[in-house]
DNA sequence: CTGTTAGCGCTTTCAA
DNA sequence: TTGAAAGCGCTAACAG
C-alpha cells in the first residue's frame, strides 16, 4: 500500500493524500475526508523507508556495546530505549563482545543504514573511532573513553566512589586491602584502581601490586581473579570487586573454597542494576556493594544524543559524571574490628 | 556521498559503479580499478536506505519483548543478535513493559520501517497480533503465545520442567508444596502450572489453592507472594519459584525475615540466564533451580524467522521446546528426610 | 562491456 | 486549494 494507490482511490494526487497525512498545508474539509476515508479503508501507513531517503534522517539511533545479556549493559539500554521512544527514535542493538573487529563491521553497517546518531561503549581500538569522527555521525560515548579521543561521556563516578569504598574498608579497621579489576585498558578500570590507590596512599597504607587482581570484566575472570588473591601468602583481608560479573565469580570462588565473606575476606562488590533489590541483598552475608546509576547512564546519553540530533544543541567535549552509591552491608564488617568494639 | 558523485569521480555511468560495487556483471579490468579508487577516495558506501527502497528489503527484523533489563529477555536477545549478524540483519529493540498499547505502538512503527521481520513475546491482547497476521509481516514467538493465535513459538519445555521440579520436592518427601508463578494470562505460566498440578495429582496430593500465590513476575511480585505462602496458617514446606526475578523476590521476603531457606522452607528458583555461574549458586546454602536454554530460544527463533525470510522456507504454526535443565543443589534437601535417613 | 533510464515511495517546490 | 514534477540514492532492464 503506497502514497499513489490511496491517492487514486481517493481521487486526489499523492500531493494532496501527502498533504493530509502530515497536516501541513490546508486542505478543504471535503477532499480531506476523502483522503482520510481511503487511507482507513485501504489500511494505509507512509513508507518511512523512503521517508528517510527524502529527509536524510531515519529516525533510529544505534547503541554499540559489549554485551547486552551483561545486566550492566542490558539496564543501561533500557535507559536508551525509554528515552529514544520519548523522541519517536528506534534502537539498532550491536554486541562487539569487545572485539574491534566486530566493533568495526557495526559501525560500518550503522552507517550504511544512515542512523542519524550513535550511542559507543568503546573497545579501546582508536582507529575506529578517529574513522566514526571523519564520518561526522554524532556519537556520545557512555561508561568509558579511550585516551586521545575527545567527545561527550556519559558515565559514573568512578574514582570518586571507589576512593570511597576504600575508605569505607580502612575505617573498619582493615589495612591489607586487595582489588579484582577488570581490563587496564578500559577507562573506567583505571579509574577505579586509581580511587583505591589515591585512598590508600592518602591513610599512609603501601600499595601492593599482587594486590591488584586483573580479570576479564566477566564471572570466570572474577573468579581466577579471587583465587589468585586468595592463594598468596600474605593474603588480603578484604576485597574490592570493581564489576558486578566479576563480584558473582569472586564469590564463586569463595563458596567453592568453603571460604566465609566477612569471616575469613570481607567483600565489597559491584551491582549494576538499579533495581530495588538484587542478589547482594540476599546473600549470607548481604554484600556491601557499589550501586551504579545504570540507567540513569543510558538515559542521559540518548537524551544528549536526542538534543543534539533533534534540536541541533551541540555536542560537547565533556564528561557527565553520574553518581554511584555505596551500600554498606554485612559482607565489610570488619570481625576483628567488632570484637575489640564489644 | 553518493553513486552519482563516484561515477562522476572514476568518469563512467552510475549503472558501472553499481556493477563493481556487487560485482554482478562483468566490468573491464580498467574501468573497474578507476571505480574502485574512486570509491577509496572519496569513501563511499552504498546508502542501505536507499537500496531498502529499491529492493522492498530492511535486512533489520524487530524484537518486542516486555523488557529488556529482565535478563531472561536480555539473554534471549543476545542469541536473536548473534543469529541475525550471521545473516547479515540488525535487530531493533522494543520494550512493551507488557502494556498492550506500547505493544501497538512499536508494532506500528516496526511496520513503517518495513522491517523483514519479527520476534514478539507477546503481550496477551489478541487484536494486535490479528492486525500483525493480516499485514503478512513473518512472525515468530518467544515464550508465549495468546490461545487463538497461530504461529510459531520458541519456549521452553515448561510443564515438564515443571512436574520435574515439583516431582523432585515430593522425591524430597515434601508433601506441601506451594509455587510462585506470574501472571495467569501467560501461556508459559499456565504450563509451569499444569506441570505442578499434574505433578501432585499424579502423587496422589490433593491441590491447595492458597499454595498458588501469582505474583507479577517481577522482584516485587516473588517477595509478596512469598510473604503471602508463609503467613499461611499451615504454610507450605517447600516452594517452587517459576521465575528469575521472582525467584530473587521470595528471597529476598525469606531473608528480610530471618528464614533459612532449605531449613525452614525448601525453594526452587529458575535461573534464566546461560551463564556457567549465577547467583542462585553462591548463595548459602545454593538453592535449586530450572535454568532455562535461554540464549537457545532466541537463536533458534531467529534463526527459524531469517531462514524463512531469507530462503523462503514456510513459517510453520509449530511449537519449538527446548529442554530446560533442573540443577539440584542445597536449597531442597529435606531437613527431615536427611535425619530420617542418617 | 558500458550507459540510459525507469521507478522504488515519498516530500516539496512551483504553478495553476 | 490542488496537482505536476523533480529528486532523495539506488538497482536492473534494456539498448548500444
Amino acid at each position: 500500500m503506497n502514497i499513489k494507490t490511496v491517492a487514486e482511490y481517493a481521487g486526489v494526487s499523492i500531493a494532496t493524500v501527502s498533504n493530509v497525512v502530515h497536516g501541513k498545508k490546508i486542505v478543504k474539509a471535503s477532499t480531506r475526508e476523502k483522503v482520510l476515508k481511503a487511507i482507513h479503508d485501504l489500511n494505509y501507513t507512509p513508507n518511512a523507508i523512503a521517508q528517510s531517503l527524502k529527509a536524510r534522517k531515519t529516525n533510529t539511533i544505534g547503541v554499540v556495546i559489549s554485551d547486552i545479556s551483561n545486566p550492566f549493559f542490558s539496564t543501561i539500554i533500557r535507559g536508551i530505549e525509554d528515552a529514544s521512544k520519548e523522541s519517536g527514535y528506534n534502537v539498532i542493538l550491536c554486541n562487539t563482545d569487545e572485539d574491534y573487529i566486530k566493533e568495526n563491521e557495526y559501525l560500518e553497517v550503522l552507517k550504511r543504514k544512515q542512523i542519524d546518531g550513535i550511542i559507543l561503549s568503546a573497545t579501546g581500538r582508536n582507529e575506529n573511532l578517529k574513522k566514526l569522527k571523519k564520518l561526522q555521525i554524532p556519537v556520545v560515548y557512555i561508561d568509558r573513553i579511550p585516551e586521545e579521543i575527545d567527545g561527550p561521556l556519559v558515565t559514573s563516578d568512578n574514582e570518586k566512589i571507589s576512593y570511597e569504598a576504600t575508605q569505607h574498608l580502612i575505617a573498619q579497621g582493615f589495612r591489607k586491602i586487595g582489588i579484582i579489576i577488570g581490563s587496564k585498558i578500559i577507562s573506567t578500570t583505571k579509574e577505579r584502581l586509581n580511587g583505591y590507590i589515591k585512598c590508600l596512599q592518602e591513610h599512609g597504607i603501601p600499595i601492593h601490586e599482587e594486590y591488584i587482581a586483573v580479570g576479564d570484566s566477566r564471572i570466570t575472570g572474577g573468579k581466577k581473579a579471587m583465587e589468585a588473591l586468595y592463594k598468596l601468602e600474605d593474603r588480603p583481608e578484604a576485597v574490592f570487586v570493581t564489576n558486578s560479573l566479576m563480584t558473582l565469580g569472586a564469590l564463586d570462588y569463595l563458596k567453592s573454597e568453603n571460604i566465609r565473606y566477612s569471616n575469613d575476606v570481607s567483600i565489597i562488590g559491584y551491582q549494576d542494576q538499579d533495581w530495588e533489590a538484587d542478589w547482594t541483598l540476599i546473600t549470607n552475608p548481604a554484600i556491601t556493594v557499589v550501586k551504579q546509576p545504570t540507567y540513569q547512564i543510558g538515559w542521559k546519553a540518548a537524551h544528549q544524543l536526542l538534543k543534539h540530533i533533534t534540536e541541533g544543541e551541540e555536542l560537547q567535549s565533556k564528561r557527565y559524571e553520574l553518581p554511584c552509591k555505596l551500600i554498606i552491608r554485612e559482607s565489610t564488617q570488619n570481625p576483628r574490628a567488632k570484637k575489640e568494639s564489644m
